[in-house]
DNA sequence: TGTACATCAGTGAACGCGCGTTCACTGATGTAC
DNA sequence: TGTACATCAGTGAACGCGCGTTCACTGATGTAC
């Protein structure tokens, strides 16, 4: 909100960093013990700062809670799209396998700050608005290669949609892409449901002892998908 | 343990009783607050003892936790087994629509139990060898469907699997059913995936404007699963 | 059937812990004239 | 450029809370003879 040729003070350029480093630690603590055990007080103490200094800048746990989850948002949004926007454009399929496996790869790194934003919701928080837009980036990314694909011509095994089914679809392609087919629509929501459950089930160890090699398991998955897509 | 015809104790049976009760206050906090917020004393305090006299009955509350989840996944399996009997054998598609909408009933209904067994888990909790067999039964359940259901024949897109992965599901299929193909399998465990992944979508909010009738989209999705089994 | 002893369930106090948040304060940084 | 005042960051003590777990105990229930 600062204009650039105002050269912000140093005291605003130490507040920055300082906020920084409090969600740094916080996500250090995060990656320990999950979102249950983040403590302002066990923030502050890594910081060498009294605990009430951190309400300086997070008027409550929450508010910090919030900025992580932002925060992790935007992450596994960037790594999605910069993986999806080194492929050669007209492959389509090669883009969605790109972004499916950026995701993938940030979530097993990352994985506390997967489950903040993918796992069961903290109880007694309540998502705020401000992350709704992060949120909404990776479906987008796959929206458009959809988009770009069709434009080329699409080969999916279609199945009639129920009617309130294809009103929601409808609803949802207006406003992403009102030129596909509500069928297309809801095989994307599909393959966005599917990449995700199939990341939670590794993380959460659901397929210890039936899968071995989790990556490889992983994109074959995504190559289902794609045909189910009719990605070429 | 105890033979049937030494009538038991009116200790034994009280004890019973109140481990019964225990669980279930447990099972109430969870469902108000979430695993996170699950304590022994809050429990005992809800039943009128002292916190220590808990005690008498889980030796921890890694204890009690572990119990809670080995009740949930019968208790799920149950239901999805019941739905699942309930219809015509030759009926394969509809068995496994029935199965899989009997979990996610019993999943809107039990959120938190759900959580615990399905969402993040909890952190330093391990899951004990005790949860492995009632966790296997709607797996179980689902590749008993598709047996049958390949007996009469299936014809489903095939795609050829990887080197690991088409051993992995090898080393499934021996366990389980030695007569079905690697790909099948994995179509079944993708399907076994994709079916908690939908369930865990909408009750951790990511459909929230998206979608409005949950279970006409639930549906749907089983639908194009089956599908994809090539089940009739 | 009665008695002596062992087992068990439940009590209440205590230990030691960490948490989120508030408050009055000090001293440093920034701003307006 | 210097001064007076307002803003801000950080401190340390405190409030009030709930937690898991242990321990020595009492009294009731069950068992062996």
């Amino acid at each position: 909100v600062t204009s650039p040729t105002a050269p912000r003070t140093a005291r605003a350029r130490i507040r920055d960093e300082l906020t920084r480093e409090i969600k740094a630690a916080a996500r250090r603590q995060l990656s320990e013990q999950g979102s249950a055990a983040l403590s302002l007080r066990a923030v502050a103490r890594e910081l060498g700062m009294a605990s009430s200094a951190v309400y300086r800048y997070f008027a409550t746990r929450d508010e910090l809670l919030t900025a992580l989850i932002v925060d992790a948002y935007e992450a596994v949004a960037e790594v999605a799209e910069q993986a999806e926007a080194s492929v050669a454009r007209e492959d389509h399929r090669g883009r969605w396998l790109a972004a499916a496996t950026a995701v993938r790869t940030w979530a097993v790194s990352h994985r506390h700050e997967y489950e903040l934003v993918f796992g069961s919701p903290v109880p007694g928080y309540a998502a705020p608005q401000a992350t709704v837009d992060p949120a909404a980036r990776i479906p987008l990314l796959l929206v458009g290669i959809a988009r770009e694909a069709a434009g080329t011509g699409l080969s999916w095994q279609p199945r009639p949609l129920p009617a309130p089914v294809a009103s929601d679809m409808r609803a949802l392609a207006q406003l992403l892409a009102p030129e596909l087919p509500e069928d297309l629509v809801a095989r994307l929501v599909m393959a966005w449901t599917h990449l995700i459950g199939a990341i939670s089930f590794e993380l959460f160890g659901h397929l210890v002892g039936s899968v071995t090699d989790y990556p490889a398991w992983f994109l074959h998955q995504m190559e289902v998908l794609a045909d189910g897509l009719g990605l070429a």
